[in-house]
DNA sequence: ACCTGAACACCGTTCAAGT
DNA sequence: ACCTGAACACCGTTCAAGT
């Protein structure tokens, strides 16, 4: 007979998982590595605990003895995308070398859609994981590097998350969607020139800025390093409009 | 006997609403008012179609007569709230007025933070309300006021955008959040000195500019418009590093 | 037309049970 | 211990029906 497995004659509408699952094939990194597999081929809103014990080929409440719930499986999932981050080589002045720090986060963001809207979504009540930590403790340094004093340095900081996490958002909601590109290029030239003037005037660079997400980031970077280099050639704190 | 409805001689668990509600008491209008509130009072999270019926004491399927599904509803409630925006006077140079002009949507985006997550997560696929696109047309004008080229317009206006979006979902997510707050507290208490050096040392200042969450926004706004006022005095468009 | 409840196909999670 | 299906309390939406 042959080796296929032979106790049913055809399969009927049910899932293809006919036995109990072996005793020792889960762990949570088999099962954090199928759901990073799942968000990002899927999206967040696709994932449902189902789906990913249907792809693991287990029943859904095995997931339960590895992890409390799904909140926990995200911030565990989160986790284990940050702790993959590795600084860049430290080369170059402080403000190079800060420049580099961001932009590297950023890829890391953009090159995991899902968990940057995970991220973008936690109330920051949880801990972080090292890694994290310690960039966030680097880029600090960077900015202490290069004179800035102890309230700039922590408002800087501030500024370039807040804009790295806003860009990231973007390039993932829209610049690196075909669909998005497509609508927003249609959206833009129905506009009525005469009521919007610049918009319509404006309409190819913005495609262009739209187009290449990564260029749009890191020339607003470079804005705001602007402002950061400027800060640390004063001595007190002042980057006030007028 | 009472005025109170006297067919039922004690309301068993079902929900209050007895009858058919009367032919015009829905309306759109009706309908996004409420929602809004739910919104804003309840978050996102807890929204629902049938607890949004419920709030209006209606079925839930009334509901699809005025939208034509929870999507439909959501960009409606995103509109009128865009809709709601009104410009600053225009006083000032042009760099004030952009200033003015982006602390304005910002304080459009943390005052609706349920619109706002709604916001940051659309692909941008949809049309926008003209308010929104004026607010943008208007940006644009600025910044070639300021003497910026078409490109560097686009891009200073996408840098603003991306900024602004960040800066409130940090604030809506955690500087408006007491219990979150508290925890970056603690978080940032516990961590070891010798590990984190910079941020134990910085503590005290990355606190207090999380707490005090649209500070935070108007410096970086004034990091960036610092870069932009440096490219307004270029010829050419450059702001690289070196 | 406007509003309704029942039903369908989902979801996360609890629970008692199998091995 | 690890894994299971059934069940519970949700969800958005379709559908046929009432007025």
């Amino acid at each position: 007979m042959p080796s296929e497995q032979s106790t049913a004659t055809a399969a009927p509408p049910r899932p293809v998982r006919r036995s109990r699952a072996p005793r020792g094939s889960l762990s949570s990194d088999l099962i954090l590595d199928h759901a990073l597999r799942l968000l990002d081929e899927k999206g967040l809103d696709a994932f449902s605990m189902r789906a990913l014990a249907e792809d693991l080929g287990v029943g859904t409440m095995a997931l339960y003895t590895y992890f409390r719930g799904k909140d926990e499986l995200f911030r565990a999932a989160r986790d284990r995308v940050l702790a993959a981050y590795t600084p860049p080589s430290a080369e170059g002045s402080w403000d190079q070398r800060l420049r580099a720090a961001c932009i590297a986060v950023h890829e890391l963001f953009t090159g995991r859609p899902a968990v940057l809207r995970l991220l973008a979504e936690s109330t920051g009540n949880d801990d972080f994981i090292d890694t994290a930590t310690a960039a966030m403790d680097r880029m600090l340094a960077l900015l202490r590097e290069g004179g800035l004093g102890r309230e700039d340095a922590a408002r800087a900081y501030g500024t370039l998350s807040r804009f790295t996490i806003g860009s990231a958002l973007r390039e993932v909601r829209v610049c690196a969607r075909p669909e998005a590109l497509e609508a927003f290029r249609a959206r833009i030239a129905a506009l009525p020139p005469e009521r919007f003037p610049h918009l319509s005037d404006l309409a190819p660079e913005l495609l262009l800025a739209t187009e290449n997400g990564g260029d749009q980031y890191e020339y607003g970077l470079d804005l705001i390093l602007c402002g950061i280099r400027a800060l640390a050639q004063q001595p007190a704190s002042a980057a006030t409009g007028s």
